[in-house]
RNA sequence: GGCCCAUUCGUCUAACGGUUAGGACGCAGCCCUCUCAAGGCUGUAAUACGGGUUCGAUUCCCGUAUGGGCUACCA
């Protein structure tokens, strides 16, 4: 065991083969979060040992990723691929040790072997052949140049898995394989690196996905076989999709720099993530960075798998963008603006729509509408609020409101009702026309906050624009 | 096939032997209202199934079912 005395040291190890996976981003988070609350140290470490698949633009993606939600490690980022040496004087030390033995078979050989067992319907098991062989002989062998493996030996008991989350968990001895360390070309494995890794970095809890349960009887033994202590385990439930699937690209969004370009805020999906297989107990959903770095606990983690729901993230969202200063939020929705408005009228629309953009995306669409006149209308709206006689009484509108000089919302709406009265129509009359003609649409913000923030010029130009638009009726003087 | 894990409203979850099984998303209705949102209120909906243990099981144990993971000279 781990010694209690000193602080939690934990890692987040992803492999370097694409995007950020929200599976891997909550993994790194709660190792975060652990790490913080424990006053502990957060690692990062790139697993790209398999030489094949490995991209160093791909990890660039990992580390841009987690910068953006705010993951910040204390030590690293470090990478396998640097660190041969280390895996090599191990595979020595286990080798003398008697702990790990070379194995000459052939890929074919066992490719042959699994087939058989198969056929015969029991499960395959390597013949363990390579334990025969005396260490002289091995020794011979390999300085022949004969190619081979090495495998661990493993220990012929059950091995236990005290796992924080789901508790004991026993593996028997016949479910355990003598695994192979080292490709016959001299590559290290994954197993084999995490936990040399894992001693040498002097990790005390690993927190992962539930999709390395499986394997943490081969990395307990092999934790033995090294002589270290063995970590305390997390295992974490996997992120489904809503067809109950490991979420994956099928599912559409499974990787972080989507929802960035989506218009989600980290935040908002740092908060999500955190409550997707944790919960601080009690009935709240809003949570501070500080609050979950306060509150965090693997003991309050659960067992069972959680399906990503994007509506759900949706609406958190919009609860960062209904709390969020204006000038933050239109720093975040500056890059998706072309042209954006002048930052006082941008940062007045913000207020009015943050309550009707659930995105950053949506924001900016807002926002656009102040910066440039709406280029078609609603196509139903128009059907639906102009008749024959709105162009007559939105004229007498238009000249009302332009002896209107206090072109703020209550002089604006007042001039509106009094026009609307002298015509003996209802406001509504003015009112959905006017949005319209103004914003191209039928829904949005009160409409004389709008007119308000538009300024006279803009707001006259467009009901203009909208009434040269609508077949002006003419009049008959 | 073998080994392992999981199973509370459609979804995220709370309840760590005794609750009218709570909250949130979604959905529906009402209120507010110039529209749309937001907000408020109300409603909708769950302990997979079968056995035990217990005075009492969502909770503990065993099966079954379903889903998932692992079973590579991938990670």
């Amino acid at each position: 065991m781990h010694d209690s005395s000193s602080r939690p040291r934990v890692r987040f190890a992803p492999s370097p083969t694409g995007s950020l996976h929200v599976g891997g981003a909550r993994t790194a988070l709660y190792n975060l979060l652990f790490a913080r609350r424990e006053r502990g140290t957060f690692l990062l470490r790139i697993e790209d040992t398999d030489v094949e698949r490995s991209r160093e633009e791909l990890s660039g993606q990992i580390l841009s990723a987690m910068e953006w939600l705010g993951l910040d490690y204390d030590e690293g980022p470090f990478y396998q691929s640097s660190r041969t040496d280390l895996y090599r004087s191990a595979i020595e030390r286990l080798l003398t040790e008697g702990r790990a033995y070379r194995a000459f078979e052939t890929a074919e050989e066992l490719d042959v072997e699994r087939k058989k067992a198969d056929a015969a319907g029991r499960p395959y098991r390597y013949s363990g052949a390579g334990r025969e062989i005396s260490p002289d002989e091995s020794d011979r062998r390999a300085r022949a140049g004969e190619r081979h493996v090495v495998r661990l030996k493993m220990p012929a008991e059950t091995i236990v898995v005290e796992d924080l989350v789901r508790g004991r968990v026993e593996f028997p001895p016949e479910a355990l394989d003598d695994f192979v360390l080292v490709r016959s070309d001299g590559h290290p494995l994954y197993h084999f690196c995490v936990c040399v890794d894992d001693a040498e970095m002097r990790i005390t809890h690993v927190l992962r996905g539930d999709d390395h349960l499986a394997n943490t009887p081969k990395h307990v033994a092999l934790f033995g076989a090294l002589g270290v202590p063995v970590p305390a385990f997390a295992h974490l439930g996997m992120i489904l999709g809503t067809d109950r699937k490991k979420l994956s690209k099928r599912h559409g969004a499974a990787a972080v720099e989507e929802w960035r370009d989506a218009g989600i805020l980290p935040e908002a999906l740092v908060n999500f993530l955190a409550l997707l297989g944790w919960s601080p107990g009690e009935d709240r959903e809003i949570l501070s960075r500080e609050e979950m770095e306060r509150e965090f606990s693997i003991a309050r983690i659960g067992a069972s798998p959680s399906v990503f729901d994007p509506e759900k993230l949706l609406w958190m969202n919009a609860q960062y963008l209904a709390r969020m200063p204006a000038e933050e939020i239109l720093a975040r929705t500056m890059p998706w603006l072309h042209s954006p408005p002048p930052r006082d009228v941008g940062l007045a629309a913000i207020d009015l729509h943050r309550t009707r953009a659930r995105t950053t995306i949506e924001m900016a669409r807002a926002l656009a509408g102040y910066a440039a006149d709406p280029a078609e209308y609603d196509p139903d709206g128009m059907k639906k609020q102009v008749k024959p006689e709105t162009a007559a009484q939105m004229g007498k509108l238009v000249e009302r409101l332009a002896a209107v000089s206090d072109w703020t919302p209550l002089p604006l709406e007042a001039a509106l009702r009094a026009s609307a009265e002298d015509q003996g129509i209802s406001a509504g009359k003015l009112i959905h026309p006017t949005r319209l003609a103004l914003t191209g649409v039928t829904v949005g913000a009160p409409l004389f906050d709008v007119v308000a923030l538009l300024g006279k010029e803009t707001a006259l130009r467009r009901l203009q624009n909208f009434l040269a638009r609508v077949d002006r009726p003419r009049p008959q003087d």
